[in-house]
DNA sequence: TACAATACGTAAATTACTTACATTTAGGAA
DNA sequence: TTCCTAAATGTAAGTAATTTACGTATTGTA
């Protein structure tokens, strides 16, 4: 299945399934088998003509049976070929709407710089599709009231959107901080009360320290959010958890677009907050 | 328009000629044959559904021959019914992209996120079209080959992009360090030499140290990279100077999408880079 | 009223998609 | 290695959907 279990449940039938089947694909390269692998290499290569061309057509262009690229369309969570067609030409539709279409740069350079940014596009418009308004209403709402704040991150990348996050918020006049040791961040947590905002970030949502911290926080009256992947152990610990389900790619040719995400999500929680508390922004701005 | 100008210079028999299908569609609303006048308010009526409809299922809930459904589609200058539902999903996706997304979030926080996801994809889509191919070449040659990479930033804002930059390139196996202190960057600078690159990121380009750092490293033969504003001095004073002209919104509650696109830039070069040392960069993944 | 042109439906023909089954391939255990 | 199992793939039959051809009905006009 092309969506996690907790999004169908909200899914009814008069929902579109207008998804990003573009950046799923792209996740799922790499474990498909060998000759469906073609076909979704010749996909990703011809985007746009696809929706336009029978199985027939595709199967002859890639030397591999019919019966393959329909159940390469099944491995992708389509019900059908058809499914998968229609979806694809929503998917396309949406990015080159945003990327203007192919640009004239047919460097290869040129192509690099495409590619990685229809990759961070497409990313940032799954991320879109899975927040929840009243979720981030609940978050920005704790976060605008909080009397201080505390973005924790372990790893490179989470301790860059930690501090990302202190900034942005420092900025609108709560006093905010990032901590990326473990160590640290059980110390302060352990001086949070109510009133308090702590914000937990992790891709992976394990490190024990983390999970530490915002039990300890938690413990003491703090509100606790977390920013982390759908259904980890930190997004079940945390108050109020924003649950995201970006493929991790390891492949470091690609670039990472979860962080990307994270960042954006960050920006979101700031400029809402914003909106709820004007004075003391107003107020901050002048300094 | 569903597809940009520039789009339609490419176009092959196999694309699609009309541009909005919907609008298309209502301008010819009242010049219908009577049947097919039915098909088309029902059609109107059930956009989003219409694409995973048969022509069977639409020709019965209109009370109408599926032959009538068929021509209506030529009617409406499409090359049959495939032809039709396909472009009309790629009209449905794009009309939806602005109402808030696929779960029909219209709640305020959900216009929020929307808002915000929009920014950011905007700004990244401006960013992409100052992009220039050979001179990303250019970067990603030096970096691929430095013995050594200082990613300088001054500021909240460019020392997480640095920061971020450092993090990548050491994952590619190239010994690369971040600084957000200017003493600091100064010193390092003095001890770079040919075969060093040194990579300046400032949304400004203004700061004195940094343009002293980026000074002293070019005279002792470093390679500098710049990545700032367009016709800013550091833009003048470094070797390859990537240059963006974002708009700086000083407005707080607006997302500073600025950051992002510097950081989606770093991307590009890790994964330009990256494809220039794969063995180098195989290895270091072993680890 | 009669004629012509358009609109429409029926049914056949075609095309496209799906599924069942047989064959091959790959990975692992004896 | 050799055998066994499970997954992967192709072939071909079966089914569904779309398109076309043709005949009838309707509308408008002289």
């Amino acid at each position: 299945m092309l969506w996690p279990t907790n999004l169908n449940e909200r899914q009814t039938s008069t929902m579109p399934k207008v998804i990003d089947i573009i950046s799923h694909m792209r996740t799922l390269e790499g474990t498909f088998p060998k000759r469906e692998q073609l076909v979704a290499d010749f996909v990703l290569a011809n985007l746009e003509q696809i929706s336009f061309l029978s199985q027939y057509k595709i199967a002859e262009s890639t030397k591999v049976s019919v019966a393959t690229v329909n159940r390469f369309c099944t491995t992708m969570g389509c019900e059908g070929f058809r499914d998968f067609q229609i979806r694809l030409a929503q998917s396309v539709a949406v990015s080159l709407q945003y990327l203007g279409g192919p640009n004239g740069d047919r460097s290869e350079s040129g192509q690099l710089v495409t590619q990685v940014f229809s990759t961070l596009v497409d990313t940032l418009t799954l991320a879109r599709s899975q927040l929840d308004g009243k979720l981030i209403e609940t978050a920005t709402d704790a976060l605008a009231n909080a009397s201080r704040i505390a973005f924790l991150g372990v790893g490179g990348g989470s301790a860059n959107v930690a501090r990302e996050g202190a900034n942005r918020f420092f900025r609108l006049g709560i006093p905010s901080e990032a901590h990326a040791d473990g160590y640290l961040q059980r110390m302060l947590a352990s001086t949070f009360a109510e009133g308090d905002v702590i914000v937990a970030i992790s891709s992976s949502g394990q490190p024990a320290e983390l999970l530490d911290s915002v039990a300890i926080a938690k413990q003491y009256g703090a509100v606790t959010i977390s920013l982390t992947k759908t259904n980890s152990d930190l997004a079940k610990l945390a108050d109020i958890s924003i649950q995201i389900n970006i493929p991790e790619d390891q492949d470091i040719y690609k670039p990472s677009a979860s962080r990307l995400v994270y960042i954006a999500i960050v920006d979101v929680l700031a400029a809402g907050a914003a909106r709820k508390r004007p004075e003391r922004v107003k107020e901050n701005l002048r300094r």
